[in-house]
DNA sequence: CCATCCTATAGATAAAAATCTATGAGGTGT
DNA sequence: ACACCTCATAGATTTTTATCTATAGGATGG
């Protein structure tokens, strides 16, 4: 039996006959006529090496090694119907993977946006990681993942990015600071105390330097620290001043005072990013639609800026 | 998704890339070049209607719906190979139906080749049908059995025939008849005598006609009878003479007496018949094959008469 | 930076498959 | 005997397919 010229239209047509019984009746159902079905059955016997189907008193009869064959069918067919609705589930975003790479601050947002998509979708796998700005960008430039999420937008090439929320940046102080009652400040007025940083390459941190240099500004001391929560740790205890997300900081948390800096406002945003050379999958696209669609309703509305149509999801 | 357009062939290349991960080497296994092997799987692509297969930092990664696709290839392999080995118990005559159709008689030399032929090949189906000389044409005329057994060389277009024993007839009398104690007979003592016989088709009534035609004698009285047991009871219990397969009588049954008649040989043959215009089944085949050797083993020797490689089974 | 290995694409070709129409042969039913 | 079915076969045509060679574009590894 050869298999390889086998393929599913000529199944398709022998189960059809074996169904009916008869072949004219056949080609009618297939909109075939009849010598094209009796060819096909012909040549399925020839690839399978042995008789199906034979005449019987002008009656069909289907041989030992026919209705074996028809129940393989039966079988195969039924996987791949199994496959075509995965495939269905898939392309309607029902099922699937949409792995998000996204960098540490924006934890403390998306999954306000990630849990109730994940209730709606239960099939979807959502696989997450979590990185600092740089490892975030790698994983861009690999392409590991569906959708990016970056607070500064990212001018690389296939990047196509849309911006989501506004990312106000405020300045905490420890309670005991010199200036931690003050009520209005310049930005001229931190830059002798000591600033608790993040890295060199994030983004709230560029922000702020960029700020600092056109003013013309230099801070006089600066720590760097790994994360969000040991700087809003080190600043309740009295280390130093830091710029932070105002998306980081837990409502209601005593423990630091915010500035009033009133001439200087620093603000990012939020953005996804998606690859543009890169097929987006259903998933990826599902829970992108998703968010256009509830990001009001998930996230604090003073703070959406939904530009997601931006994206083209078809 | 185009399930039409699918052929194993396709399948068989695609899967064959996910195992290696490679279009080359793909390529290099099938002996065919990679632009075939890419071309290949562009196709699979388009008639499943989504990706499959993506290129990632130089290397392929398959999608969630290629893997998909995969299994369900691995299902429908695994569904053909299984037709495969079925197909070749098959065609080795290990599994199947060889249907039989015999005349009465038959029935008493035919199980003894049935019942080892059944243990050597467990997985044949023998189902067995029993009528009358003409009920049996009949069949044969329709082809509704594999194999048919007659006692008389059915002389009918597309019938084969090949003897395998010899069929020597007896005359049978009462233990009290008239005849009982004589040495030696010829056939003209026994005509005035009623006899007891099957139905005018019957083979051996035919052959014991003719012969009394062929040497001018007429019978005097007869009775017709439906089967052989109710000929050789009615014997036993004193109606008249019959005339019966010597394989019919039970070794030791001093139930009646069997007539010397000196000028008289009646005997005709078992046959295995055929239908040339018909598909033969492997078990038919088989089973015919097994008779061919096998008969001298199982039956009296004495009477075998196999001609049976002149049906040319290959 | 060059050689090398990968995959993709284009163009060409030969083989095969899918169909059709026309026709013939074998049966059934009236 | 005739009309009517059913299936098989032959011949022809149009698509599709399976392949190849040649070539180009990206990466990778010295």
């Amino acid at each position: 039996m050869n298999i390889r010229q086998l393929s599913f239209r000529l199944l398709e047509v022998f189960m059809s006959v074996v169904k009916t019984g008869s072949i004219s009746e056949t080609a009618r159902r297939l909109h075939l006529t009849q010598p094209t079905v009796s060819l096909q059955i012909k040549r399925l016997q020839e690839a399978v090496g042995e008789p199906l189907i034979i005449m019987q008193q002008q009656k069909l009869q289907i041989t030992e090694a026919g209705m074996a064959l028809f129940r393989t069918c039966q079988q195969v067919f039924g996987h791949f119907e199994d496959y075509q609705d995965y495939l269905a589930e898939l392309k309607g975003g029902e099922r699937g993977r949409c792995k998000i790479a996204m960098v540490n601050t924006a934890q403390y947002i998306l999954p306000k946006l990630l849990g109730p998509y994940s209730n709606e979708h239960p099939h979807v796998e959502l696989p997450l990681e979590i990185g600092n700005r740089s490892a975030v960008l790698a994983r861009f430039e690999r392409g590991e993942d569906d959708i990016y999420v970056f607070s500064h937008p990212p001018s690389l090439e296939h990047a196509q990015a849309a911006r989501f929320l506004h990312n106000p940046l405020v300045f905490i102080v420890p309670l005991n600071h010199p200036l931690a009652d003050k009520t209005a400040l310049t930005l001229a007025d931190l830059v002798p105390y000591r600033f608790l940083l993040r890295e060199t390459g994030s983004a709230t941190r560029m922000l702020f330097e960029s700020e600092l240099q056109s003013r013309g500004l230099v801070l006089s001391d600066s720590v760097q620290m790994a994360s969000n929560e040991a700087i809003r740790v080190a600043v309740a205890s009295g280390m130093g001043i830091a710029v932070l997300s105002q998306h980081v900081l837990p409502k209601g948390d005593n423990s630091f005072k915010v500035l009033n800096v009133t001439d200087t406002t620093l603000a990012s945003h939020w953005y996804f990013v998606v690859r543009t050379d890169r097929h987006i999958s259903h998933a990826a696209r599902s829970f992108l639609k998703f968010a256009e669609q509830h990001l009001e309703q998930y996230l604090d509305e003073k703070w959406v800026r939904n530009e997601l149509s931006g994206l083209n999801l078809k």
